[in-house]
This record gives structure tokens, C-alpha cells and sequence, in this order.
DNA sequence: ATATTTTGTGCAACCGTTTTCGCATTTGAA
DNA sequence: TTCAAATGCGAAAACGGTTGCACAAAATAT
């Protein structure tokens, strides 16, 4: 290993703790001093200890996500390495470092957090995939343990999170499929518990009301989860009574199992767009049209909130602002809308 | 944060050194003694300190991952998402952490590899794309730092590296491919100076050679890159004279240059396969038939054989059997072939 | 000219763990 | 029974930074 705070101290003809002080700029030190000390940083490549700077009572300028383990998810839809990628490239900037860890299950997550905590090798932790009632998020409060999570959070005002505005994402949907001349406009979400669906519902909802159009509830269906089979039920249920001709879904999946029930009926000319601009939906024929949710700066906003509340003291942090932010998303026409 | 090694001590009635002992099971600690100990350690939920452990001299259990920033190549092939995945589950198992970054270039590659080396924040470093004439590669051997590789080392002997059988891989696309009854198979790879394109290039051969079947050197071409463009331009050579009935392509994107050159010019009845099993082959129609390289696996091999070198001995590390894995791929046949 | 504040730096204790050395105590051999 | 070796554990010095305190010198106020 290379040269340590001693070298440089010597090298520059001062003491160690004035060498510390330089690394942290602080002000008690000459201008002419900071120079030297620094000068003598380059020329013996110095790179200060981490552990030790943590162990002396610095916080780790190291943070740590955690990720769920579904290989599925994972692959089809490039969300979490466009995330991690945005987050890297912010860290690097600050001059943090990441830890990442897939984890199997909530209990494995705790178990990551928690070691991430105790063995004080990280300062925050980013939850890249927050649950309802998440059992990592009421950990980590109870430790009181700075954290942000990507996606809306349970407790919007007493936690930092980043998030796409849901709403404004899917009013923009719906007003795109109407400026298109399609008229009655089918809703097909996810589970309602889930805060998303309900912004998104709510988008829909806002958009129709906006223009002056009806919302006919034998148009809306909510799925028990995001799957193509949830997908495929939700087209039996729409397009069963009246024929839309054009479905907003809040997800590519289900996107996927509507259009597969369409295919499979022989319904053809109905508009669909979904969420998320998965792979699939990129690649497929017809290309689906879907709304990209901007992965890569997601990651970044989640990084620089947290950063930025483990910058500033312990006693300002109640009254952070701001405590989150929304990321835009891109509608992204393609063929099935 | 928890209790440190002195709260345990305490609680156990012992010296801090001896939960020390006990954390390593060393030999010298009686059992009645170490049950006391550990009993203490679940009772006060103590998770040792990181950093004051590789402060004090022992090898901090974190690992450091070089991943590239090709925003195009991340999301399109899943292969840097999944190998990470393969080497998270396999260094949980062995207690370590992981960090990881993004990198713009190879200057900045090596930045984060001095980093992590002059930090003392990592004990070990993995690569996960390996260039040829790597810069990177000659850093972490000037600097005597461990590391693996994922990818063909240029230097296989005194390098740890992890890797598909290429050469296997690409017999076994053209025994399948003969075996489907084609009889004349061109071969279309990526530039001759990587190992990889050779090694596959070198499976085409015997592969044909062992069932009798000539080689020709026509139906061979070797584009400057593993772009869809190299792809389309090796079309036009291949099929600009004898036409072959199948072509095996090491590379997806080189094969989807070659379907749509196939396509522009109203060719059809030729089989193709790629390599990567990447998404857009999966869900393209016709679906094309590819070669998985098993990402998982080869990310938790190179863990595994990463983290086996730094627990042998320093002196035992230069005959460290084996230095290297080969990883199974697995042969996808979908519509092209 | 003296008193007071500001500025610039060093000393030394401390962060939590590891590890060498040393000292009892026990075990086994002579 | 005596001595050497093995066993079980504690004391204390690292590891490389950080930071409160002290103190001298310089700047400013009186």
C-alpha cells in the first residue's frame, strides 16, 4: 500500500493532524501550508485510509443499495443496472463509494442492512425497490439510519424517496392517446393497494375529466399483480363489455398479456401502451409503446438526496429540503399506439 | 451503532483479545469458553467493526468491481446485471462485501483500482470486461493486488481468470447445426485479434473437420467490431458468393446485422445462430437461437476464485491450483436455426 | 505600549480490532 | 516427583486518521 498521512506530514514538514486538516479543508490552516500539504499528496500518490478515517469517527463515504433478487425482473427490465449506473456515476462524483447486494428475500435484506449498519462500513443505504409496508424501511427509521428509497414512500414526509410523478406520467399518456382520435380509452392497473397504481389511476381519471370525456368504470380493471397472466385476465375483463379502442396499462407486463389475449381472440386495432420500456416492449413486433421512467437519473436524484442529508448535520436533518424528487418520464411512441 | 468486541468482552467475562480469538476460532480458546463468547455475541447483537478489523491488519471482506459504461451494451445484453448477481450470492456466502463502479474510460478504470487499493477499503478486485492489452490488468500486477477476470486472460498462467469454453461453445453450435442437416455453414465473428473470436473460430473448424466436412474459407469473415454494421457487412461477403444454409455468427448484434441484411435483400432459408442470449434475440420474430454464456455462474465462479486466492497464504499464492474456470454455456434454439 | 483576539500549528487521546508476547495453569513424559 | 511442553487467556502496542486542547506568533484594539 502506498504512502500514509505520516509520509506526507514528513514530506511536507508538518504534523499529521495539519496534513488531516488539509484533506478537510479547513480553515484554520494557511493558504501557503494547504499548498505545500497538498503538493506533497500528489507527489507521493497519496489516498487517505478509509478505514481508518471511519474508524477515527468521519462517516464512511461509502453507501450501500439493496436490491431484490428476481432473476426475472431483473433481465427484462433494465430498471435496476440503469439505476445502479446512475447512482455510480453521482457517488463518483462526490467521491463516494457504493456497496450493492441482491438480496433473496425482506428477511435477507434486513439481515444485509443490518450489517451494513454495524460493521460501519457504509453511511446511508438506497432501497432500490420499495414494498408496501416495507420491513427494511421501518428498520432502518427504528435505527435512525439515514436512508432514501426509489419509488413513493409509505410516509411521504418523514422519509426521503425520489419517484416518477405517476400522475403527470399517465395524464400524459391518456391526453397523447386522445390527441390521437382515440375515444374511449380503457384502464388496466395493477394491485390498488399499491400507491403507483393509484397515481396512475388518478392521472387517467384527470386526463379524461380535463377534456371532458366520461370515465366508464366497465373500462377499468386492477390486476392482483403485474403479470402477463394478470395481463391477460385484465383484456377478458375490458374488452368483454365494451370495446374500447385504446388501453393504458400501468406496466409492460400486463401490456404483454393484453396484447397476447388480443392476439389470441383475434381483437385487432385497439390501442395499448404500457410502463416501464422493457426490452421486450422495444424489440417485440409491433414495438409497444411505453413510458420510460428514466432509470438512470432516478438513481442519480437517490444518490445526491442522500449524500446531501448525510452532508448536513445531524440536528438540521428533520427539516431537509427537499426531501425528495421527481424524476420525468418519456412517453416512447411505438407501433401499438 | 451496536456493541463493539469490549461490550462483549464484558458480558462474557472475558478479554477483549479472546472474542477476538473467538470471532477467528483460533485453537488456543477453549470450547466452553467460545460458547460463552458467542452466546454474548447473539445477546448483544454484535457485528464486528469493519473497519477498526482491517485497520488493525486483517484483509477488509470487500471485494471491488470494474464494470464498464456502455449505456447501450448494459441494457441491451444482461450480462454485467446477472454476473453481478452471481458474484453477490456467492460472496454473501462467504461473509464479504461488494462495491462497484461505472467507469467512463480505462484512464478512470484505473483510478478506481488505485482507489480501492489506497483506501484499504478492498481486499481484491474483479473485472468483468476484459480488454485486450488491458491497462488495468498491468496496474493490479505492477501493484501485486489480487484480482480475477472475467474474460480470457492474456497471460492465462499467471493470471485468475474465469471464462466459457469458447471453443467448445461454438462446436457444439455447429454439431447442432449440422446435425439439423445443414451442410454448408459460414461463420461470421467479431475482429481476429480477440482470443474469443479465435477460440470460437478454431471450434467452427474441428467441428467441421470431425464430421468430414470441408472448410471454406469464402463462407468465413471477420468483422472490425460486434456491431450490427460488422454484421450486415459480413452478410454481403458471405452471401456475395456461395450461398451457405446456415451461418453461425459469434455475436447477437452481429447477427442481427446479418437477418436484417438477409431481409433488405430478400434472402431467406438460412439458418443463424448468435452468442449472449441477449434480449432483443429472445423476443424478436423470428427468436434467435444463441448461445448463453451463463453470466450467474461465471460471476459466482470468479468469486469463488477470488476469494480463494485471498485466504491462501500470500506465500502460497503463486501455485494457487486452479487459476482459472471454465463455465458451461448453453445452447438456446429458438426459430433461426 | 499593552491587552485582546485571531490565526496557524502541534500534542496526544481516541476510534475498535488484531496480534505478539508473556504468564499461569494443566498435561504428559522421564 | 520434577521438568518440558501444551493449553488458555490477558496486557498492551500497533493500524492510520481525527479532533479537542494548548500554545506561540501575528494582527488588531485600547
Amino acid at each position: 500500500m502506498g504512502a500514509n498521512i505520516k509520509d506526507v506530514a514528513k514530506f511536507a514538514g508538518v504534523s499529521p493532524s495539519t496534513v488531516s486538516r488539509v484533506i478537510h479543508d479547513n480553515s484554520r490552516i494557511s493558504q501557503a501550508t494547504k499548498e505545500r500539504v497538498r503538493n506533497a499528496m500528489v507527489e507521493l500518490g497519496y489516498v487517505p485510509n478509509a478505514a481508518a478515517s471511519s474508524l477515527a469517527g468521519r462517516t464512511p463515504r461509502t453507501l450501500g443499495l439493496v436490491l431484490p433478487n428476481n432473476p426475472g425482473e431483473l433481465f427484462k427490465n433494465p430498471f435496476f443496472i440503469n439505476a445502479m449506473r446512475g447512482i455510480s456515476v453521482y457517488a463518483q462524483a462526490r467521491g463516494y463509494f457504493l456497496l450493492y447486494s441482491f438480496s433473496r428475500d425482506e428477511e435477507d435484506e434486513i439481515q444485509f442492512i443490518r450489517n451494513y449498519i454495524n460493521s460501519g462500513w457504509v453511511s446511508g443505504v438506497i432501497l432500490l425497490a420499495a414494498r408496501k409496508d416495507d420491513r427494511c424501511v421501518d428498520y432502518l427509521k427504528l435505527s435512525d439510519f439515514p436512508f432514501v428509497l426509489i419509488g413513493h414512500a409509505a410516509d411521504p414526509l418523514t422519509t426521503c424517496w425520489v419517484d416518477n410523478d405517476n400522475f403527470q406520467a399517465m395524464y400524459q399518456v391518456v391526453t397523447y392517446l386522445l390527441e390521437k382520435g382515440h375515444r374511449k380509452i380503457g384502464f388496466l392497473g395493477g394491485p390498488e393497494t399499491f400507491r403507483v397504481t393509484q397515481d396512475r389511476y388518478n392521472g387517467y381519471i384527470q386526463a379524461l375529466k380535463g377534456r371532458g370525456f366520461p370515465l366508464e368504470e366497465e373500462l377499468v380493471f386492477m390486476g392482483d399483480d403485474f403479470t402477463e397472466d394478470s395481463g391477460m385476465k385484465g383484456g377478458k375483463e375490458i374488452l368483454g363489455s365494451i370495446m374500447p379502442d385504446a388501453i393504458a396499462t400501468t406496466d409492460d407486463q400486463l401490456a404483454f398479456g393484453l396484447l397476447k389475449y388480443m392476439e389470441e381472440n383475434g381483437i385487432e386495432g385497439i390501442a395499448v401502451t404500457g410502463f416501464n420500456n422493457t426490452v421486450r416492449g422495444i424489440y417485440q413486433r409491433p414495438g409497444l409503446t411505453s413510458v420510460d421512467v428514466n432509470a438512470d437519473l432516478l438513481g442519480e436524484r437517490a444518490a445526491e438526496l442522500l449524500i446531501n442529508l448525510l452532508e448536513t448535520d445531524e440536528s438540521e436533518r428533520q427539516n431537509l429540503s427537499p426531501n425528495h424528487y421527481f424524476v420525468e418520464t418519456k412517453l416512447i411512441p411505438r407501433e401499438t399506439a
